[in-house]
DNA sequence: TTGTACGCGTTATCAC
DNA sequence: GTGATAACGCGTACAA
């Protein structure tokens, strides 16, 4: 079956192409009567307009993409609905790309802006590993949202919404302290990690320190070369080897609650319980947390707040109110049942 | 900062653009030395081909596109690793697509058809409820994977990968009257669910009416208008509300995995435990389950071998090795905490 | 082995 | 208010 154009609409219509993409685009120079015909014509006939030309022609396409690493991540299933509904409200279109946990997100971005010309990108999580070289090609106004950066990019060359991964950590870590832990492990990321990973151990850390307990080494739990660190499998395998290999802590702080979901299947594994046995501390602030049992005491991120926030520098930039900019949000340390006074 | 195109390259190597073609598509015809040449000169000047204007001109683009419904559904978290695995395994490119929660998957097919012209199409989840001609509109062979259909369409029409909805919810009501349970309440999908919901429901009302046990209106606790039946919140709310109404159960079976945590939540907030004072069983089968405390009953799904079922049979259909195939595949029933004797 | 020229389906710019 | 027609960037016959 040969697929319908435009010109069959036209020719079946008794019209140009050029009215008939008149009333497909809504455009005002069209007699109303002609444009209801054409619309039914076009119901008639199934005829869908070929994206792939439109988009070759127009030189921009009013489409604001989103691009989300991994689609396993749930702290970003929340944000995305956000983000749907304000690019509506604002009256644009709504793309959500996904992109593959190893390929490289800029690639991915610099195809779609070529491809689908969207007005504007907002990145979510991932790390973009980078030059400002690099950054540069880029023309489409961006923001990243919660997403990693190389270190020392030039501020101005790129917005971006996220919390203060060490001060929040470091706030946790405090926490666990002041309700009488001293021997915290932190069920951390890659050893290799520049991003958030690495923030929230430097969080960690200086936390420690700040309260005179030296730090530990053998306290910070890596994964295995090759697994995903922010999976519940990472955060089971680390933390049943560390308690089988008799080493000991009474709390654990974990780098994302998805990974403390698995710290506390370990515990219980082991025949120990939380809290009473340990105490569980996540990061993130996801849904799940509220659900599980024992309900997950974490660090939540303001996701819709910030999603909102994406949406608005993303505007501002599009439409030259200002520059580039860059927003930390506070997050809120809820203290639930995973974690209990010693 | 102007585009650059494949003139640019074309114009800058002092070659013609079907060269420049030829070494980006590596052609075989095309000297060696001379697509070094353009090869370099394309990555020093960050040549990027448009995809607009490369699908607008292609038949056909070796690729398999897979619509996954929503993005929150983590049964389909796993499936989409095995389908990306076993598409490139056959050399061939993988999009993932996704479809709003509120948008129509056949019309997002037919546009994606026209726009990038997949060679093959895999349905992730949601409902289709379309008419046998509205089918007919898509050309690519496509293949649905646990997917509901509207009743009626003649099965020579599509392909599909499934497992026997009515037949497990069935084994699993069978197994909680077995464990003693008589008053057992379902957590429905909505009450118009033509799809997986409504077969589910069938499943508990035969298994109930086989072991003598009468079907009380009274246990289907149908989501609020609006709701989202497949949500913890959904579970939560709906239970909660049915606990404290004062009606009783000694068990709930639940419509998916994911809205069982919900129900366990609200048993835990009434101040009741799971499974000492209510069992919970769920469906799907998902990771989470084996991580909850308690750790979940459920029907597992086996989605590593649906995966891989539907891109045989999607390639079968490509390569006209067969026609329309229909793939039930039996269900595990996988007994763990939530679920007590009594 | 390489280059020229046409056409893919659409939108935008004209002239009518 | 409407209809030709020229782009958009690329792949590909076909000619060289």
């Amino acid at each position: 079956m040969e697929s319908v154009t435009i010109k069959d609409i036209a020719r079946i219509c008794g019209v140009g192409v050029s009215t008939v993409s008149r009333a497909l685009n809504d455009h005002p120079d069209i007699n109303p009567e002609t444009k209801e015909m054409i619309k039914r014509v076009i119901a008639e006939h199934h005829y869908i307009p070929n994206n792939s030309a439109r988009n070759l022609k127009r030189m921009e396409s009013n489409t604001i993409a989103v691009l989300m690493k991994g689609i396993t991540n749930p702290f970003f299933h929340g944000m995305i609905k956000v983000l749907e509904r304000e690019v509506e409200r604002k009256k644009y279109s709504f793309i959500l790309q996904h992109v593959d946990e190893e390929a490289d997100e800029l690639t991915v971005a610099l195809e779609l802006e070529k491809e689908k010309k969207p007005c504007g990108i907002i990145f979510l999580g991932g790390a973009i590993g980078h030059t400002e070289a690099a950054l540069k090609q880029l023309n489409t106004p961006f923001v990243l949202c919660t997403i990693g950066l190389g270190q020392g990019i030039e501020k101005s060359l790129y917005s971006s919404v996220s919390i203060d991964d060490v001060k929040e950590a470091q706030e946790m870590v405090s926490y666990l302290i002041e309700m009488g832990h001293r021997r915290i492990a932190f069920v951390a990321a890659r050893e290799d990690d520049t991003a958030i990973g690495r923030m929230r151990l430097d969080g960690y850390r200086s936390a420690l320190e700040s309260h005179g307990i030296p730090f530990d080494e053998g306290l910070v739990l890596y994964p295995e070369k090759g697994d995903n660190p922010y999976t519940m499998e990472n955060g089971y395998h680390v933390v049943k080897k560390f308690l089988e290999s008799g080493k000991d802590a009474t709390a654990f702080f974990v780098v994302s609650d998805n990974t403390a979901f698995g710290v506390c299947k370990a515990v219980a594994d082991m025949g120990k319980r939380v809290p009473q046995d340990y105490s569980v501390a996540g990061f993130d602030g996801i849904q799940m947390g509220d659900y599980y049992c024992p309900s997950l005491t974490t660090m939540k991120q303001p996701c819709d707040e910030m999603a909102k926030e994406a949406v608005e520098i993303l505007f501002d930039l599009i439409e030259g109110r200002s520059g580039n900019r860059h927003r930390i949000f506070p997050a809120e340390l809820v203290k639930r049942e995973s974690v209990r006074r010693i």
